[in-house]
DNA sequence: AATAAAATTTAGACAAATCTAAAAATTTGT
DNA sequence: ACAAATTTTTAGATTTGTCTAAATTTTATT
């Protein structure tokens, strides 16, 4: 498999939320930041070569094939992203477009021994679950903060734009993944929210809150 | 630079052995196990790039720059292998293809990084000095085992064939670099040498001497 | 120095991945 | 349901890197 072709796949495969859902050429043009006619052909290509089942105007779905494919380089991006920030010190907002280019290097080997060296973790640093050898991830009860009862409390375990810019604004307001947080109130006029987060409550737009996973509280 | 060009880079730097002598077309096709006229061809983008001199029949050297961009992909490919010796388990004679493909990741940030992981090595794991960041490498006093004489003394440092087959043949004879080694005889006839290592006399082809460096003990 | 051999370059073709512009199919709105 | 808008595909072109076969240049031989 080509770059671009391992490319699309795990395009495909987040357009249709890793499922077998059918995605429109044009929801994957933009995804890839590409044209639609460039889809249509990588499309036919990856339709031989069996990854992706394709009817002319009705959509693209991954195969069995593909979904599997498109998995083995989310878990390599993911690992690799792990990887730069626990041994060699990244930040999170910085490993993306290294790891962009780290989940093509073929070898399975290196990825075992890397997931053996990270002590096969679960998660990546954005939170997002890392895949093991046969494709089988964790999933665990999160919602999206702007969705969270109030009051409520919860803890951040993800981010849904992972932007180098976003995540620098998180930083910035000291929120970071496996901190606690209280939900306190909710403006109805722009859903801008309340939150207490390290003792200290302060408000969020619902841009942000609409950005956060959180694991609820089951206590509360 | 595409991973093409930057594979020629390399197999030019390594057949002008570093310098600035020019590289008959064959010998790099040969090298990059293509054609000929391919070689005419990416040189032609190469010298329009100023990474290479091209004069048509007159072979090829590489320019100031293209030197620079060599020694940059040989830093990489070098501490990538010692990575992936040091760090993930590997034995040296896994590390080649693999350092191929790591070797052409676009981040000078990364490369710091392993760099100091690595606590700035000088030599890779054949014995090959690693250029730092600015392309100057150590160098040190080395011979062909061959071109040691009778009787000698001196400890191996590196391998001139680094093929997975020979490093392998290496280890079965408990060769490995750092060891000590006396040179005891040489047959006129076919060049075997009778060698003495780890206490133990034994006697290796020419094949085998020839493809061995040795740094020789300054006192004998 | 002429010719044969070897090395190198050119010409023309192909596959991968992309693009623009035009054509065709589908979906939407009334 | 039918025209308009949108989406998708097709046709044809471009770039990169490669190839084969033919032409050209250089080198070696006698």
């Amino acid at each position: 498999m080509t770059h671009s072709e391992e490319n699309y796949l795990k395009g495909i495969y987040h357009l249709s939320k890793g499922g077998s859902v059918a995605v429109a050429t044009n929801a994957i043009a933009a995804q890839m930041d590409t044209k639609p006619s460039s889809v249509t052909d990588m499309v036919k290509r990856l339709s031989e070569k069996g990854l992706v089942d394709y009817r002319k105007y009705q959509g693209v779905s991954l195969t069995e094939s593909g979904n599997r494919q498109a998995l083995k380089i989310i878990r390599k991006h993911r690992l690799w992203e792990l990887f730069l920030v626990e041994k060699l010190d990244f930040k999170w907002d910085q490993v993306h477009e290294i790891a962009e280019q780290l989940e093509h290097i073929e070898s399975e080997v290196l990825i075992d021994r890397l997931d053996a060296l990270l002590e096969y973790p679960d998660y990546d640093p954005h939170g997002d679950p890392i895949p093991d050898k046969n494709g089988v991830f964790k999933t665990r009860e999160k919602k999206l903060l702007s969705a969270m009862p109030v009051p409520s409390e919860g803890q951040f375990v993800g981010v849904k734009d992972s932007s180098a810019t976003f995540l620098r604004f998180l930083d910035r307001h000291r929120i970071a993944l496996g901190k606690k947080v209280s939900i306190l109130e909710k403006e109805e006029f722009d859903k801008s929210m309340r939150i207490r987060l390290d003792g200290e409550a302060f408000r969020i737009s619902h841009q942000i809150a609409s950005n956060l996973y959180i694991k609820p509280n089951n206590a509360s």
